[in-house]
RNA sequence: GGGCGAAUGGCGGAACUGGUAGACGCGUUGGACUCAAAAUCCAAUAGUAGCAAUACUGUGAGAGUUCGAUUCUCUCUUUGCCCA
């Protein structure tokens, strides 16, 4: 059985093929156990897997085979992100069905998943673009449209004028379509919305809960959802149209007498005073051009449209002051209107320096005198009212703005108000490869949901992609439908792609459940996630849109039990790699460069020198990517496994490098080498021995260690723990040894290394002869305590010796041994000592007199 | 501009609640084996001085708290990410 050298070639098959058959990872529903549910987010199926996909599920690997090792009843699925623009893009670039483009890439990237020997349930995989997953995400649609979590609203979109698609706010990147790079233009269309906003503070205080997510996580959520706390002001007016009063919001009403201008939204509903005016229909030309984002405007240049409007201040009626229209002010904040401060806005600083306006200092630092004026920018800073007649004195902004709402309501002037800067979520897109909306329309466009016994609506096939717009609304006859005998079309709009995987990890706990989403008891056991992980860059999104959900199936249902999905979140870093650029600046990717002496250069082309770019994380464009099944290929799935995880912490990027990959794999066939000579030494019956020699205590200390390391997430020091491991044995086994006691605790360090290299460790037990199931070890705490221990002996401080003494010695008797130790004679010689520190079992600190 | 984090040998990184800084790996150097090379094995490897024992310096910079600081506090520098 045993040859020379491990090949893992024969091996890794032959267990990855074992597990498949005997379904080991096949997770069944059992209450008397406890369960644990580990989650990594599934990948979008582009083609094949790259590194960022196999470090982020040998992380999840390694925490599913810990946890089913001690015990746990553990759900560890995999799906596919199937729906998305790019099956749509390469259908159409290729001549191809997206639906067959995608499964097969789905069935190349399950082969590869497989070949990286993950722990994974392949019998609940899912595809959020077959019917059977679809259909219950329509389910849902119509559930939350009758609770009215779902409506249709006209709205301005940033439309991408080369994919012709609506895309979100954050996928509009500096202005341009984060897939296109078109400028993306401002665009009206109907649209259907989940109301998110109406549980802002419901996942604000969700946040409180999640102890078990990165704080950065949560602060990004937390700014996102973007609470902030203020006041509705209103504010009378004066003009020759039929306008009364304007209604602001701000969160600095103590400024208000700092007044100097009012701002309106050109979207605001005055607008449509001046839809016959030229010089206006310029102006909201100029301000579409320059962009709606926050970023955009942020950045862009203040522009403005005077109106002939006054509005009066409400704490000082003689203050008449100009109404603008300005491209700052988005009509989805507030009310779309906003009152100009100057002296304390950066923005209506600069508005008003174009615009000529008055700048009305009304707070002053504490540091500055009474006669502090505002002038060459905005002072935003605490401090204390001035020239505000009632408000003088208040402090900026402990009091002020409280205060300042008392006396505003008390005036019947304003109210106090909480405003969010998270907005609904706009779910329609206008492409064909997504979850059709299950909707249609009768003649006169009046909406009605399809029945639910209709569903699912099924996605046409055999579309023609290369027609402008959007695909659906050219196919007719899927369009056009008869219900009860009456003319209807349907909804072409299709979903958002984040939908999908706003409840896939519901789907994942009942696969099979044909009537609904899933099986109540079947998620009442296996939810929440108690381990999710993956990138940092869904911090946002699609981790709140998660939350939503989640909140929003359980909105007036009272039993559910429990509204956030995700327990724990891990988020893994990125995959990086050194860039390379021939001398013309192409990029060229690892393979196409080789080292002649110490310089890079352009294989067989020993003239091109190759400039090396910093290291970035791995990107097709810049060709700085490794292809994970060469790298299987060469040196093997638990050797790729054992290198993606030791060079750097998990939630820290990794840099690739071909040299530590090489010295993983050769560090495989060093540890088979001494599995060899374990297993020769076992079998040599003369040497047998009783003495102990410090095996069972370091194989102890060890399952402590990478027991705790494994809890921690410190995953790269387990892998140095296996290196210490492998050290400490190497040494060890040339000694005499008891060979009950060697088999016993080399059977416990193959258990510890099992999470982290599967089928190495498989092998290996086999091969000793293992054939029970096997558990994770426990600690015998007494083998932690060393029996003699290193006291460090310190002067002043600084370390002079260290003496290696029983444990638990007291003060004195340690005294005395430094006392007799002549190496300290020279740094105690004529001083005298007026304290001792002592720490038990870890140092004496002796201070002298100099 | 705001928020959050990071900074440790030539490199990636370790260090439990303040208690031996540099585990483990890569690289480098020397040696063994070999006709030679590769592979493998052994040894050394923070810096300075010294043959050595050893001494001094040292965790981005500067201060502070402490018997003692990579760890805690303050200021600064650089840098990453997110938001604007």
């Amino acid at each position: 059985m045993s040859s020379e050298r491990y090949n893992f070639k024969t091996v890794e098959l032959k267990w990855q093929e074992k597990w498949e058959k005997t379904k080991v990872f096949s997770a069944k529903l059992d209450k008397s156990k406890k369960k644990f549910y580990c989650l990594e987010m599934f990948p979008y199926p582009s083609g094949k897997i790259h590194m960022g996909h196999v470090r982020n599920y040998t992380i999840g690997d390694v925490l599913s085979r810990y946890k089913s090792l001690r015990g746990f009843n553990v759900l560890h699925p995999m799906g596919w992100d199937a729906f998305g623009m790019p099956a749509e893009n390469a259908a159409r670039e290729n001549n191809l069905d997206p639906k067959e483009w995608t499964n097969k890439n789905i069935s190349t990237m399950k082969a590869q998943l497989k070949r990286l020997g993950l722990s994974i349930d392949w019998d609940r995989e899912i595809s959020t673009c077959s019917e059977e997953y679809y259909k219950h995400q329509q389910l849902f649609f119509l559930e939350l449209y009758e609770k009215g979590l779902v409506y249709r609203k006209e709205n301005y979109v940033n439309w991408d004028p080369v994919d012709q698609t609506v895309l979100a706010n954050e996928q509009v990147i500096d202005g341009k379509g984060w897939r296109s790079g078109a400028i993306v233009e401002r665009k009206k269309l109907n649209q259907w919305f989940f109301n998110i906003s109406n549980f802002s503070q419901e996942l604000l205080d969700g946040l409180e809960k999640l102890n078990l997510w990165p704080n950065k996580v949560k602060v990004m959520q937390k700014n996102w959802i973007g609470k902030s706390f203020g006041c509705e002001i209103s504010f009378q007016t004066e003009g020759d149209l039929p306008i009364k009063e304007i209604k602001c919001f701000t969160t600095r009403p103590d400024t208000l007498f700092g007044f100097s201008f009012l701002a309106l939204s050109v979207d605001h509903e005055i607008s449509k005073y001046f839809s016959e005016d030229k010089n206006f229909q310029e102006f909201k030309k100029a301000c579409s051009r320059s962009g709606t984002t926050e970023e955009a405007i942020a950045i862009g240049e203040k522009i403005g449209f005077r109106t002939n409007l006054l509005a009066i201040n409400p704490l000082n009626s003689s203050q008449k002051v100009p109404v603008f229209f300005a491209n700052f002010v988005l009509m989805d904040y507030g009310f779309g209107a906003v009152f100009g401060c100057p002296a304390h806005d950066q923005r209506d600083f600069d508005f008003a320096k174009k615009y000529n306006l008055e700048i009305n200092t009304v707070v002053r630092p504490i540091d500055e005198n009474e006669g502090y004026n505002v002038r060459e920018e905005a002072y935003t800073g605490s401090g204390i009212i001035i020239n505000s007649d009632f408000l003088n004195g208040l402090k900026v902004p402990e009091e002020s703005i409280i205060k300042t709402i008392d006396i505003l309501e008390r005036k019947k002037i304003g109210k106090k108000q909480i405003n969010f800067r998270l907005k609904d979520w706009g779910v329609s897109r206008q492409r064909y490869w997504g979850c059709p909306i299950p909707i249609a329309y009768d003649e006169k466009g009046n909406v009605t949901p399809i029945a639910k016994e209709d569903l699912p609506v099924k996605l046409p096939e055999n579309i023609d992609l290369n027609s402008k717009g959007n695909p659906l609304d050219n196919k007719d006859e899927w369009k056009n439908i008869i219900i009860n005998g009456e003319k209807f079309t349907r909804e072409t709009d299709t979903l958002d792609t984040f939908v999908c995987s706003s409840w896939y990890y519901l789907r994942f706990c009942s696969p099979n459940e044909k009537n609904y989403g899933f099986k109540k008891e079947e998620i009442d056991y296996w939810m929440p996630v108690d381990q999710y992980i993956g990138g940092v860059e869904h911090a946002i999104l699609h981790l709140l849109y998660s939350r939503f959900f989640m909140k929003a199936i359980g909105y007036k249902n009272k039993n559910f039990k429990f509204s956030e999905p995700f327990q724990g979140l891990f988020t893994q870093g990125m995959v990086c790699h050194e860039t390379y650029k021939d001398k013309n600046n192409n990029w060229l990717s690892p393979d196409e460069i080789e080292l002649i002496g110490d310089q890079y250069y352009k294989k067989n082309d020993p003239k091109n020198l190759v400039k090396v770019g910093p290291t970035e994380s791995m990107s097709k464009s810049k060709k700085n990517v490794v292809d994970p099944e060469n790298i299987m290929n060469n040196y093997g799935a638990d050797a790729v496994r054992l290198f993606i995880l030791s060079d750097s912490p998990p939630e820290k990027d990794v840099q690739w490098s071909e040299q530590g990959m090489i010295a993983s794999y050769k560090f495989l066939q060093k540890l088979w080498a001494l599995h060899i000579k374990i297993k020769l030494k076992l079998n040599d019956k003369s040497k047998i021995s009783n003495e102990d020699n410090g095996l069972e205590r370091f194989t102890n200390q060890m399952v402590y260690k990478i027991t705790n390391n494994l809890e921690n997430f410190s995953y790269n020091v387990i892998i140095a723990n296996i290196y210490e491991t492998y050290n400490f044995l190497s040494k060890e086994i040339d000694k005499k040894i008891d060979h009950q006691k060697l088999k016993d605790n080399y059977k416990k360090i193959l258990i510890l290394l099992t999470p982290a290299i599967p089928h190495y460790t498989a092998e290996c037990l086999q091969d000793l002869g293992v054939i029970e199931k096997i558990d994770w070890p426990e600690v015998d705490h007494n083998y932690l305590k060393e029996e003699k221990i290193d006291y460090v002996v310190q002067i002043n401080g600084k370390k002079r010796l260290i003496l290696n003494e029983s444990r638990d010695i007291d003060q004195e008797t340690l005294l005395l041994k430094i006392n007799s130790n002549n190496i300290l004679e020279k740094f105690l010689k004529d001083k005298s000592v007026y304290k001792v520190i002592f720490i038990k079992n870890r140092l004496i600190n002796l201070l002298i007199n100099e």
